[in-house]
DNA sequence: GATGAATGAGGTTTCATTCAT
DNA sequence: GATGAATGAAACCTCATTCAT
């Protein structure tokens, strides 16, 4: 009997997931120059020709996890945020939702922040192709200009704090992924936001 | 007669600062697995060869990158500060140094900051060869130690808000190095200071 | 439809094949250093990555060769003599197999005793990996060392004795490889049983 | 008060010798494409200039060592034979001195028998250069055919027995060489003329 | 007579990518 | 839908040789 449509569909994306998973936890313990395809193959229990076949190279594999994983994880998180609030609620929630996530006992929490903020903040990394510009970079800082105008935060180069904001997050995402769950101690947001008020 | 000692004693340097400092700059811009030694003669220029005649490979002029012109350059900021006086004070005059060189026009004060931080907080780089422990992490993480006996600084993780700090300092080098020292605008110490105050 | 297991495991094991053949062929002709992998490439018509697909370098390439073609080889001879017999029956068995392989038209036996030889007598070699001690060796020195106690043996250092037998072998195998069949006069195995005895 | 012209002289063949002895050394041990003209200038502790200032080049070093060293002290030894008497007793009456050079005390004897016997036996090495045709070879294989016209020596192979008298010797050279003259046990001459004997 | 810095051709090795099945 | 053998360009590295002094 042969499989039906559904099946090879199921199939199909079961295979494409371990690879992204695969990909998306290497891409995060080596850095992308330091991944190599034979230890996505080894790892995933797949065969080169098959990421090729479901991935145009080493570049769109990236992309597709920072396009299929990281971004819409982001989104979600974004999707539960009230953004009609003062900004500095805005930032309070959202920093309580990140910190969570992180301090999460799944890795690929904090697996899909680290990547998301160094895909956007460091790397000169070609991300021409992802779909969208990096949201949060931009959305952080208008909530932090909107934040200064509204007479919360303490005025200076609102990059700036942006910057610092994002960095913080970014850093914590990395001792968590490298430290573990149970020894990760988190930060409370109120900390993070001392640095914005005035 | 052949050169004096003095002679080949000045080339060897000469030449040796060169090739460090050419590999300073792309081993911060790139990333180690970005850059590649062909990279290196051009911008150095000088052949393979020269670079296998003093160093005895890609690792080896890494590491001597860090172990010649970062770690004296991270030493040389820590025996400026008096250690004597309270935890808040140690930690906030390093800030000031450290945000001034960030700052300052020359880059590669920020590259050395950077690369610093990163190799001992990011990469599971092989500084095993590094002369020494990564003196600031201990430092920072015991100062802030320090500072929480003295009943300034707020309870909780120790070593959380030392890679708060640490992250924090990086992500700062990360932006002034891409975005130019005209367009940065620099924190004040006292606002990193924020997250450590009670 | 992938390739069945058994059609990948056969091209594997031909074109493994080949490549050991050219290498034992060019190993023997131009020694370990002199050979390199291009020449391999040329001569197997593979390219270079294969040869790294199916062996981790040059060394391995080497040891490889030692490990699959020659001490099979050499074992068999071994198998097909009787050692139950006193020792000057034994080694004139030995030496009688070991000279008629040598005169055979076909030179891989030539190549692989001289291959054996000269790994396990001459070289510095690095067959530290290769998966067996020189059987031949001790066999021969303890079948000297027993012919000695059996009275048939000339007394002396079994040792030297081993060596003057092995070398003349590899010598023999050398001229062998050298001059071609034809010209090739092959002792008779007495005249070498005369250094031995008594 | 400058150098007299026998002062420079001196120098001069000081320094040659040391350069010779050391490539000797090294040619013997580690065979010719294993042996790096850094290895000879550190042993020689001199510089990379003053071997090309003495030499063309690698190769014509190892034709110097070979023309300066071994073929001076091969024709010395061949001078000391009286070519007169039978076959058998000049052919003895060589063994007999050549032996005694290999168990001497110093390892040099050595390494010039094994080295002149394997650059005109073994390898396919560039002696084109070299300023004799190997002498030795052509005169024992004369020897042979003298002694076995004379009746002495079995028939069969000149070339063969030759090739298996020459390789005899060259492995008791190299075994002498490689476990030192303490625990190397030479065979009596008369050992190896039982080969060559009816 | 002598030095050792410097070169560059050629070797070894890696890895993204292709392809027949 | 899937395999893994095979490729070759580009990386890393070595070493005989040159050269200014």
């Amino acid at each position: 009997m042969p499989k039906t449509k559904e099946q090879f569909e199921q199939i199909r994306n079961e295979r494409i997931n371990v690879i992204l998973d695969t990909a998306l936890h290497l891409f995060v313990m080596e850095g992308y120059d330091a991944v190599n395809l034979d230890k996505v193959t080894k790892e995933a229990k797949c065969s080169h020709g098959l990421i090729y076949h479901y991935f145009s190279g080493k570049d769109d594999l990236y992309i597709s996890v920072i396009n299929n994983l990281v971004i819409p994880y982001i989104k979600e998180i974004l999707a539960g945020i009230s953004f009609e609030q003062k900004a500095k609620f805005v930032i309070h929630d959202l920093l309580d939702v990140i910190l969570k996530k992180i301090k999460a006992v799944d890795d690929k929490n904090a697996w899909k922040i680290y990547l998301f903020l160094n895909t956007h903040l460091q790397k000169n990394l070609f991300v021409k192709n992802s779909k969208e510009k990096t949201p949060i970079f931009q959305k952080t800082l208008e909530l932090i200009e909107r934040g200064q105008r509204e007479g919360d935060f303490n005025d200076g180069s609102s990059t700036e704090l942006t910057i610092c904001v994002l960095s913080l997050i970014k850093g914590l995402a990395f001792t968590r992924i490298h430290i573990g769950y149970k020894r990760f101690i988190c930060p409370n947001s109120s900390i993070i936001m001392k640095m914005l008020y005035k």
